[in-house]
DNA sequence: TTTTAAATAATAGCAATACTATCATAAATA
DNA sequence: TATTTATGATAGTATTGCTATTATTTAAAA
């Protein structure tokens, strides 16, 4: 399975739309594959500029600043997550059905790339996995907010918080365990991966564990 | 209720114990504040100096970095947290009235200040909702581990799980959903106070709606 | 096809950051 | 009193994050 998607996101997140131009699309491939090797902390436009053999200036006349890039990745990111999830929801109408495919897709891993001109989904998903707080926990959050430019990211749990309605529409709190399930994947992820003491897993099986850790929780969460 | 605790930390987080002084002590004290004010991006050594009339020369004499600072920050919180939970467990012996007290201290604020020299448990609090990721979802988490510097952290972890395994000693996954409840109580609170859409909470009832979130997602999964 | 506009490259520069080094001085200890 | 130790004062350097300027290429409009 394979597409080639293509998603229009909010105008506040980029100065020129990177999806507009050859360079822009270098400038987000790229970049997803420098982030991906040495870390948000190390990346910087100067680097990016030299590995793709553009200029600093030039990537300043797409992204106010890397982390208007990070936060570009993301939203592309989760609009991906979503789109898949849909596609994959088509012909399914059993809500338990339903929530083995968002399982799956919060920890299984991505359909492989084809093309070499797609984004390289590993890398993004590792992005997503060990930068993501670096997105949304920050101090000036709510002015974020306003533009609503984690959209992408709402409208996912929006929808895994509905399915989760229909498994149990007494259900207090499906969008709390939404979120929950969204960022509990990754970090449970990291910590199997990185520090496995925080974790019960087993002989490096990270992504298996993780699935069968949150199986577990949202069965007991949603059908108790 | 009140203490005046003091934690020996990590050899590798300091070059000087800031316990051993009083200029150690106000550089840890105030870097909380000041961080808690500005953000961590935001926050230096310079700003710091400035703040508490020394150079930024002997603060680098005590922390080779504000990264460190920060990690020293998080480890002397949740070696305080761990100390209070074994203060408020002393005599319990139910199981579920743990579970109670666990989650009352993660949820709930933090007994207040008496002496002007303790560090502002509020803002610790914040500072690790807040800013927590960036102590260990981190390029070089590996090389850190092997030092021990997320031992506190850990530790609180273990006691967790060794709690929820007296509630069920068949559950599979404690510290799995030990490391997810203390992540998932920092997520959700901030969550609830800055994107509420990501929650089921009503009227800025954060604390109180986190911990019922909590309570019930907890009850199922040990208790189902 | 020419003209004109837009995008990018090349280069420079600047203020702030993240340190490091040096030396003088004060305070504590032997 | 001598001497180690801690801090202050000052300076300096490499990198970062960003802006400005001008030249050159490319593409679109006339």
């Amino acid at each position: 399975m394979n597409f080639n998607v293509s998603f229009k996101l909010n105008q506040h997140i980029y100065l020129k739309d990177p999806e507009s131009t050859e360079l822009g699309r270098q400038i987000v491939k790229q970049g997803i594959e420098l982030i991906y090797n040495i870390g948000f902390e190390q990346f910087n436009f100067k680097k990016l500029a030299l590995e793709i053999q553009t200029t600093e200036a030039t990537i300043y006349r797409y992204f106010e600043n890397k982390h208007k890039l990070l936060l570009y990745i993301f939203n592309w990111y989760w609009n991906y997550i979503s789109f898949l999830l849909e596609y994959k929801l088509q012909n399914v109408t059993d809500p338990k059905t339903k929530l083995d495919v968002i399982l799956d897709l919060l920890t299984q891993d991505l359909p492989k790339n084809e093309g070499q001109f797609e984004y390289n989904k590993f890398m993004l998903n590792q992005i997503v996995i060990n930068e993501s707080s670096k997105v949304y926990l920050i101090k000036d959050v709510e002015a974020f907010n306003k533009d609503d430019v984690f959209r992408p990211y709402k409208e996912l749990c929006k929808k895994v918080a509905e399915i989760l309605l229909e498994c149990n529409p007494n259900y207090l709190y499906s969008k709390s365990m939404s979120s929950t399930l969204i960022e509990t994947a990754h970090h449970q992820h990291f910590f199997a991966t990185h520090l496995p003491s925080l974790t019960d897993v087993a002989d490096n099986q990270s992504k298996i564990y993780v699935r069968l850790f949150l199986n577990d929780m949202i069965q007991s969460v949603v059908f108790h």
